[in-house]
DNA sequence: CATGAATGAGCGTTCATTCAT
DNA sequence: AATGAATGAACGCTCATTCAT
């Protein structure tokens, strides 16, 4: 308990370095000793936490990827509105982004290995969808294939997010939130005629 | 020209084997003796046309990358409006998606590694975004960061691209692309009055 | 003594859990933190005990092998013919494989390793060897070499104890001592005429 | 085919270094690049002929355990009675321990490992078994339980080679094949009453 | 030119051993 | 004395790359 250190220390550390060099490099990129090394753990301490490598990385996708699913439906649920529901959850990625760089980064830069066979309870993508199902029923929303609308507004918010990492855009999303929920919101709308 | 060979058939045979390899199982899950065995050739061979795996990938990135923007530039040149430019690209990408499936995934794969050190002349991110600042000076789009915009353009068609890979939208893209475009053209038009 | 725990318990329930192990898996697939955990002990208290790994098997296979050397001897003591003193040694071994199954096959097993460097006073193949050469000396025993003779003795309990290993023959031991015993002395008998 | 190198050359300098490797330090003592300098080849080399260590060690142990009872069963085929088929496999089983000494010692050392899962078609003991059974019904050799008998016949020379292996016997195994199968014969043969 | 057997650096992983508590 | 989390050397194995044929 001295100087510093506690149970469950090495795991959040080994974590944090993990989702950095991840991030920074890749996960195929990056040995286990080097995650050893800059969690400032030995290499064996990583195999107490985690039975092998690849289950670091499928943990740290799953549980991270299931958490933001999680958070992302508590903050779209009380919006009355889907227009409101639909900024809330785009300025919620933004400062999610701005938050956890290297945990965003990580779970963008491996949703095309891990997506395919991810078979978690809670997803994004089904918060968002189910919202935009909601909003077309309530006529809120204009109807049209429910994954297509989901791709209009997941779309945006994903792809200025990447284009962060490239330095494409600078400075924080945040800034970016309210610009990107209107054209979302005008993209999917219902138009009165 | 006999015996069915002739001078670049071995290097576009490796090209496209290592392309649907790359696309179905990931560029570091395939070696290099593997996609000689697809491409029907000696190990040795690849290295007479690539210096080394990476620069392999690179090239296919490279080549292609610059390809598909020339292509997309050349499509939405002779368009009349800013509006038609836009709805002339989107269907572009999503058929390119429908015709070239191995390339357009190892594109859509590999942008995250590739895209930060990538400086070739011509990308497809700067087309769109040199159409929509045009459209701007036009007057016909809403004027807004560039990069923001791009994101706004270009987000739904990759967001429904990778829908598609993971297995969320069925059937060929160019079904949806009058949607997409449609949806697009309303995030971004600048709204009269 | 109270709350079941008294000096050298833990010593015990240490060789014990070894020697089921070896027996068991072979001393390279038992990891040392294995034999703790069956034990019921932690890895640090069994380096209380052992100085390392090595010094456990070796302890293990030498205190043992010596006692049974020292038991074979006080077997065949008291017995007035060489033909009776090895009928005592086989029914004692196939009695002592009966009873210390874990103990005795870990010999079995270790005996190739261990054996080269044995250095031991007591070891049940010099005991057999002396026996032998006192019969031939007494006359009761066919002359010849000291450790073919021996070969001919140790041999069959030693496969026969093998075979059960193997599953190869099933039963107590103890129910083919007198067979393998009256065979073992027509081997060596001296023949009269 | 120049200085030396042909077809097949590495696998048998593998096997053979393997087997040496094997004999003299056991096969968990010796690590695959041990082996591969052994041989003279790469590491790397050693997995182009197999799949891993075990198959290494199963193929070596498996093929040559099959083997050896192959010669034995063309040994003893042409002898006319149980009497000389022993004596010539004994002899056989001498010679095999003078002439392939790192390959006997070998499967000597393994066969408490391989044994209990060996299921090849040909294996020694049954072979012994077998001539042992004939003898039987022929009325050439005691009746008893066949397993007990083989071991009979079996122990005396193992136990033999052991010695030879511990240094306890010097010189050819084969000067002493006489004694032994003198000596086995003794032990199995129907007394005439 | 094309071949593919051979190479060996570097990976993921295990486990005997230590030492702060 | 007893504990068990932490250690890191050493293992088995892979695969990008080379080069004699």
């Amino acid at each position: 308990m001295q100087q510093g250190s506690f149970k469950g220390e090495l795991k959040s550390r080994i974590d944090e370095a993990a989702l950095h060099l991840f991030a920074e490099r890749g996960v195929d990129a990056t040995p286990v000793p080097m995650i050893a090394e800059r969690a400032g753990v030995a290499v064996g301490s990583l195999y107490r936490y985690y039975a092998n490598k690849n289950e670091l990385v499928a943990r740290l996708y799953t549980e991270n990827y299931a958490r933001l699913a999680g958070e992302l439906d508590r903050i779209q649920a009380p919006e009355p509105s889907t227009r409101r529901k639909i900024a809330a959850m785009v300025r919620f990625i933004c400062e999610f982004f701005d938050r956890e760089w290297d945990l965003a980064r990580f779970l963008l830069l491996e949703q095309h290995v891990r997506l395919k066979t991810y078979r978690g309870a809670a997803n994004p993508v089904d918060i968002v969808r189910d919202v935009l199902a909601d909003g077309m029923r309530r006529g809120e929303v204009r109807s049209r294939d429910g994954m297509v609308a989901t791709a209009l507004v997941m779309g945006p918010v994903i792809q200025a997010a990447t284009f962060l990492t490239y330095g494409r855009i600078s400075g924080p999303l945040s800034n970016a939130a309210d610009e990107i929920a209107h054209g979302i919101w005008a993209a999917i709308v219902r138009q009165r005629d």
